[in-house]
Parts: structure tokens; C-alpha cells; sequence
DNA sequence: ATGGCTTCATAGTGAAGA
């Protein structure tokens, strides 16, 4: 099974790069976030004539996730159980018995905003619900746009980013914990390039001098990290004429 | 330098992203 997740920062905009990528790297499951779609607006006839059935949870302007998978989603499970949020961030869904969780944390804007502690409090939310989950869903993925580096590798510029958004202290924390419910970074199972990341600024030519963010990650439960033989990130989307600032990451459970 | 770009939104004196 190959599963990916990807920010693709309207999926609108992004549709015909998300088809030509499906037909290229042929995945069994892709979480995407920001799709920015209403349910009504979403391209389900497009991604379905690519193989794919699609479960979604979108908003207009912000937002949104999906799950495209080439064997039916089971069990779909809308936002976080006991989380009142109008923001759509969490859909999961049972594929191949694998329990998929795909996941748009918040950005937290800057970390004296009060976002960044609806932040903080999401995670804590989302923590608490899949340490439940992963009791009913041994073979769990939580794949997504995490918006947190959790190391200094994860990042180019550490002494310059330090205590800001994306590498405070705290949200790092809230990342560990996650990881404290034995669920593994699959990034870094395997040996990877240096200055590896997932998303490049707009701006400042980033992409083209490599300053950037690992901030997209694929968790794995103890079961899917044993079956785990490959991670890795698809820079060639990035490289396309307007495209997403994020770019998808990829791991391969045999 | 609180910008630089891109999106969606509206027609802003924009908002938000990361």
C-alpha cells in the first residue's frame, strides 16, 4: 500500500497537478488539505475517473480535507468526536483496514495570537481522541499538514525561526506527545537527504535556494511501522508552473 | 523591511497562510 498526504492549497487551482500526480505515482490512498471547496463544488466525477473514490469535508475559502483512495473508505469519521470546531481539519476513514487519519492542523498565525492557542488546544484534542482510536485501530496513519518542524534538522534556518511559529517549544511538545502514543515519524525510519523539507514559501525564490519547512508528515501505529519499507518527498510538484507551496510525501507499507 | 507570493474573496483601508 502506498498512501501520500499533500497540501494541495486549493484543490481547484491544483486539480490538474493532483491528476497528473495520481497518474505518475499511482498511490492507494492520499489525505489533502486545504482544499478550500465546498462539499457541493468538489471535483468528485474528475477523481473518480481516475480510480479514486473521494470522501471530503470542505468549507469555502479556508480549509478542507479529503481522502482519495482506490478501495472504498470505511467508517468515515468527520472532525474530532467531542471537538466543537467550525473549521474543517480531520477526516478519517477505514481503507484496506488500514484506519487512515488525515489531518490540517492549524497554523496558529504567531504565538501570541489567540490561534495559537486554539492551536495548542486542537492538538490536545486530537491527542486525546487517538489514543482512543488507536485502541479500536491498532493500524493507524495519521497523515498531514502537521504546521510544526519537530527538529531543528526539519528546517533551514533554526537560530533564525527559534521560539517562532512552527518550532515553538509547545507545539513540538504537543508533536512528542503524539509520538508518545507510539506512533512513529515514518520520515525518519529511513536514512533521508539532508535539508529535506515539505513546503517552500511563495516568496524570496525559496524553493529554487532550498529554505524551507519538513512541516507535512505521515505518522505510523507499531503495526504499520513493521510493515513500512519506504518514505520519501515528491519535490517534482513543486518544481510545476503555479504550484502548491506544499509538496507530497509518500510512505509504502508492504 | 512585519514585506516578499498565492489564494479566495470582494472591490478594502483585504485576510490568511507558514
Amino acid at each position: 500500500m502506498k498512501m501520500a498526504t499533500w497540501n494541495v492549497n486549493s484543490l481547484k487551482v491544483r486539480l490538474p497537478h493532483l491528476l497528473d500526480w495520481l497518474q505518475a505515482a499511482q498511490p492507494d490512498v492520499v489525505c489533502l488539505q486545504e482544499t478550500k471547496t465546498e462539499d457541493k463544488n468538489f471535483p468528485a466525477t474528475e477523481l473518480e475517473q481516475a480510480g479514486y473514490r473521494v470522501v471530503f469535508s470542505g468549507q469555502k475559502t479556508y480549509n478542507g480535507v479529503a481522502i482519495l483512495a482506490k478501495s472504498e473508505p470505511l467508517d468515515v469519521q468527520i472532525g474530532i468526536p467531542g471537538f466543537e470546531d467550525e473549521q474543517r481539519r480531520v477526516i478519517a476513514a477505514t481503507v484496506c483496514g488500514v484506519r487512515i487519519v488525515c489531518v490540517y492542523v492549524p497554523n496558529g498565525q504567531s504565538v501570541d495570537s489567540d490561534k495559537y492557542q486554539y492551536k495548542l488546544r486542537w492538538l490536545e484534542a486530537l491527542t486525546h481522541w487517538l489514543s482512543d482510536e488507536l485502541t479500536r485501530y491498532p493500524e493507524l496513519a495519521l497523515l498531514g499538514d502537521y504546521n510544526i518542524a519537530p527538529d531543528d534538522r526539519d528546517l533551514y534556518d533554526p537560530e533564525g525561526w527559534a521560539g517562532n511559529i512552527l518550532v515553538s517549544e509547545p507545539e513540538r511538545a504537543a508533536f512528542f506527545r503524539l509520538e508518545g502514543l507510539g506512533l512513529k515519524d515514518c520520515f525518519r525510519l529511513f536514512e533521508q537527504p539532508e535539508k529535506s523539507y515539505s513546503w517552500w514559501d511563495y516568496r524570496m525564490m525559496a524553493f529554487r535556494r532550498n529554505m524551507g519547512l519538513r512541516i507535512d508528515h505521515i505518522l505510523l501505529s507499531a503495526p504499520l511501522v513493521a510493515r513500512c519499507t519506504a518514505c520519501s518527498i515528491d519535490r517534482a510538484p513543486r518544481k510545476l508552473e503555479r504550484p502548491s507551496d506544499h509538496t507530497p510525501v509518500i510512505a509504502e507499507l508492504g
